[in-house]
DNA sequence: ATTTACAGTTCTCCAAATGTTCTGTACCCT
DNA sequence: AGGGTACAGAACATTTGGAGAACTGTAAAT
């Protein structure tokens, strides 16, 4: 349940927010609802948090996110808890609810339907769905999609070497690693997610 | 979520584009919200990029287009075809979308996380998500919750034998199957689907 | 084919705005 | 007096906004 002054606070940031199409910073919205520390109107915004009525995206300025009830309940399913062998399911508290959009739903994501064998040895079989984000630089260690020589584009395993050049990785002892010059070898995306269905 | 001056430099293009047909150059787009350095404008249009509001040519002039933000919001991905070790991406003809909503989603399914490597035979592993459609019944073969003696509830392929007893079939060598008779095993659901995140 | 102007990319540096955390003060209540 | 709440304000860390130089790549003109 809301104080006062946190919905005070919540009203004036949906207003704030409606008219300027950005978020208010914490010291325009103690100017707003009549107090001048933005020290407590950043108590108020962190109570907001937690109550739910808003979401704060960590270490960006104006990082306030209204949260749409409606919204709530589209593309989530309620996550009961794991399942291990020979135990009973473990209830996790409160059942929380697994929001598969941010799981899986991004800008510059685009689905792939994998063929062969390349990297059973990480789970990822024949036909399985991956999930690639564009990009054009990877982490040592991330799986990407990677073409080579503007020819082939396999997902592999990526590991920069300290000589510079690039090995790649396939998860699947029957393959060998293979490695490339750096010029060679451009990646196309990262390997965001796996899905395979089975029904 | 865009900063302020992305917000700005994304209007700009907008506006810039209906009128004139075309996309700024950085240079313009530095002038058209007031600043100097195209250095900037070009961090801002990357900002854009990544988050998804514009779509990037590589290496062309003026290579900006607008992303058509009705689609995005939908739970669907492109999917772009199949990526095979050894072979360029197979484009899939025009672009199909992947519609993740009735892929996942549905009355009755929940989600569990997986704890232990039963499973890992058919490359679900530790702490992969599962996604189970709740049901009494299950057909031969299928990959169920199933639970035993109402203690254990374990992911396992089913089997029906012919005696009427009811086998369950770890997917690791490890683990040798176990036979029941019926009135022990009690189906709680079928496995739906399988997710893993990489990031 | 070469040159040239335009456009995009990368980099370093700096300043201002903002979020976060603390400490201190005032007021109200029992 | 003691505890709670509301608030102010300082101090600090981080993000955001911006300038400009140097470089690479593209496309058009010669």
């Amino acid at each position: 349940m809301l104080t006062i002054a946190q919905r005070k606070t919540l009203a004036f940031i949906r207003r704030y927010m409606k008219r300027r199409g950005y978020a208010p910073s914490l010291t325009e919205i103690a100017e707003g609802i009549g107090i001048s520390s933005k020290g407590t109107s950043h108590r108020y915004v962190q109570a907001l948090a937690k109550a739910g009525e808003i979401r704060l995206l960590e270490g960006r300025k104006r990082g306030i996110e209204l949260v749409d009830k409606k919204e709530l309940s589209k593309f989530t399913l309620p996550l009961l808890g794991t399942i291990a062998a020979g135990q009973p399911i473990k209830a996790i508290a409160n059942q929380e609810r697994l929001d598969l959009n941010d799981y899986l739903i991004g800008p510059n994501r685009y689905a792939l339907q994998v063929k062969g064998d390349a990297m059973i040895g990480i789970g990822i079989l024949d036909g399985d769905l991956v999930i690639i984000e564009h990009s054009n630089t990877a982490d040592n260690n991330a799986i990407v999609v990677a073409l080579i020589d503007d020819q082939e584009a396999t997902l592999k395993r990526l590991r920069h070497l300290k000589s510079g050049r690039i090995k790649l990785i396939a998860e699947n002892p029957d393959i060998p690693p293979m490695i490339y010059a750096a010029a060679r070898v451009k990646i196309q995306g990262v390997l965001v997610c796996q899905l395979r269905r089975y029904c």
